[in-house]
DNA sequence: TTGACTCAACATCCTTTGCTACAA
DNA sequence: TTGTAGGTTTCCATGTTGAGTCA
């Protein structure tokens, strides 16, 4: 009898018929075992060679699928809205393989509930964060009224539907791989890492779905994440919903000059940089070119000189002066409002908490004064909070209506994912409001230019 | 159990002009 | 002539996170 196995990441078959043999020989990314004289393969591919068993017409025993529970299949009471459906009906279509792209609160979780109860299967989800682990057990265990696993924060319990850190999937998967038909990536994004792309890899379970705001990775690793989870099935992005199930916005970009001090500093440091640039015949035309100049700065002073005169100048330009008097303005004429105030450093942070009392939310500050600063916000203690990267991705922050961005990278997905902080339908149908502050004829303007 | 700490991993880091070698 | 890719046994600094360890 052929007999399908998992074995530490991989899915192991074990053959005694000619048959057999000849229907998995050809299959690709599967290869003989010499130890064992069967075939072996990583875990993602199970189900390529238990549909050529299947085709083929051999019997076999499987011991990887994962058992249905009849007497405890899932339910949900959602009501999908309508784009929703379509995006869970484009995943089944496609054998339950692929990436959606939707908007911050355009309701990711509510289409995985819903991908969940089609299939009815053992399910692993997994999150980048604690935070957004507490999120999805909240949720599921409302809505399923299963215990749910957990798998990081300090616990490993494994039940039927069990949710698990990117950092403890890594840990877990060569060992619980097969133990899951269905995989729920959320922020599907970071599989493009180089360490979690064997997440994925060492994981038997056919039916996979990611979950992204912003598929797309400037290093192009999306295209691996939809060979390792299939491919981007269905995408909206915020102008689709925008004034229907998300809050119309507009986004201002407000310029501001640097000090004289400031333009001297900048300038000084970004013509060294420049220079190098020219004298060395480096061009840079990519993240590509740059990172040569990070590899060559190890063994060339020169170059390693130009890239601290870099820094220098992106130190000026962020934060400048003049941004953060801008922005005493800005928070004079939104009083009334909920603002979210965003840097790129966390001394800026400090800086602006000091000035204008404001909270600060850093990676310096922990998981309980966060909780509290958040909750505080919630509740409408706090009208205003700034942070660093903290708030980008991953944490459940509570609304506002306008958001300020001091300086960020140009990273389009961190862009997105600023603007989505600001875009939950307001109760008044009221317009979100997200001001960029630029420092004019600073490289900022290119910056500011790449991620819209 | 909690907090402080270390460690590893991941993400971003980008000019305004135009080199060199090689394949089609 | 035109188009394209470009060496390396990494990795300047900063921000962020989760896991693990220890007191």
């Amino acid at each position: 009898m052929t007999t399908l196995r998992f074995e530490h990441g991989t899915v192991h078959a074990e053959t005694d018929a000619a048959e057999a043999d000849t229907a998995l020989a050809d299959l690709p990314n599967v290869e003989v075992d010499p130890r064992s004289g069967g075939f072996r393969a990583p875990a993602m591919y199970y189900a390529d060679l238990r549909d050529a068993l299947v085709a083929a017409g051999i019997d076999f025993e499987d011991r990887i699928a994962p058992v249905v529970d009849s007497d405890r299949s899932l339910s949900t009471t959602y009501d999908l809205r309508s784009y929703q459906r379509d995006a869970l009906d484009s995943w089944l279509d496609a054998d339950s393989r692929g990436v959606v792209e939707l908007p911050t609160g355009a309701g990711k979780t509510v289409l995985a509930v819903a991908a969940m109860a089609a299939h009815s299967v053992p399910t692993l989800v997994v999150v980048p964060t604690i935070d957004l682990q507490d999120q999805w057990l909240r949720e599921l265990e409302t809505e399923f009224d299963v215990p749910v696993g957990r798998f990081g924060g300090g616990e490993q319990t494994q039940e039927s539907i069990t949710v698990s850190t990117y950092d403890s999937a890594y840990l877990r998967a060569d060992d619980v791989g097969g133990d899951f038909g269905l995989v729920v990536f959320d922020e599907v994004h970071h599989l493009g890492g180089e360490g979690y792309q064997d997440i994925p890899r060492f994981l038997a379970a056919p039916a996979r779905l990611g979950l992204t705001a912003t598929f797309e990775r400037p290093d192009g690793e999306h295209e691996r994440v939809a060979e390792l989870v299939g491919r981007r099935l269905y995408r909206l992005d915020v102008d689709d919903l925008a004034g229907d199930h998300l809050a119309d916005y507009e986004v201002r970009r407000v310029e501001v000059e640097l000090t004289a001090a400031e333009r001297e500093a900048y300038d000084e440091a970004q013509s060294t940089f420049v220079n190098y640039l020219r004298s060395s015949g480096l061009s840079m035309q990519s993240g590509s070119d740059y990172q040569k100049l990070v590899m060559r700065s190890g063994t060339d002073p020169r170059a390693r000189k130009a890239l601290l005169a870099k820094q220098r100048a992106r130190d000026v330009m962020m934060n400048s002066e003049a941004k953060v008097d801008k922005l005493a303005r800005l928070l004079a004429r939104h009083r009334e409002d909920r603002v979210i105030i965003f840097t790129a450093s966390t001394d800026l942070v400090y800086r602006i908490s000091r000035r204008f009392l404001v909270p600060p939310i850093t990676n310096e500050t922990g998981t309980k004064e966060r909780r509290e600063i958040l909750a505080r916000f919630r509740d409408g203690t706090y009208d205003t909070v700034v942070a660093a990267n903290v708030l980008d991705e991953g944490v459940d922050v509570p609304d506002a209506n306008v958001g300020i961005l001091l300086s960020g990278s140009g990273s389009e997905r961190e862009f997105t994912q600023r603007l989505g902080r600001i875009l939950r339908p307001k109760s008044d149908g009221s317009t979100a409001t997200l001001y960029e502050l630029v420092s004019v004829e600073t490289a900022e303007e290119r910056v500011a230019d790449r991620r819209r």
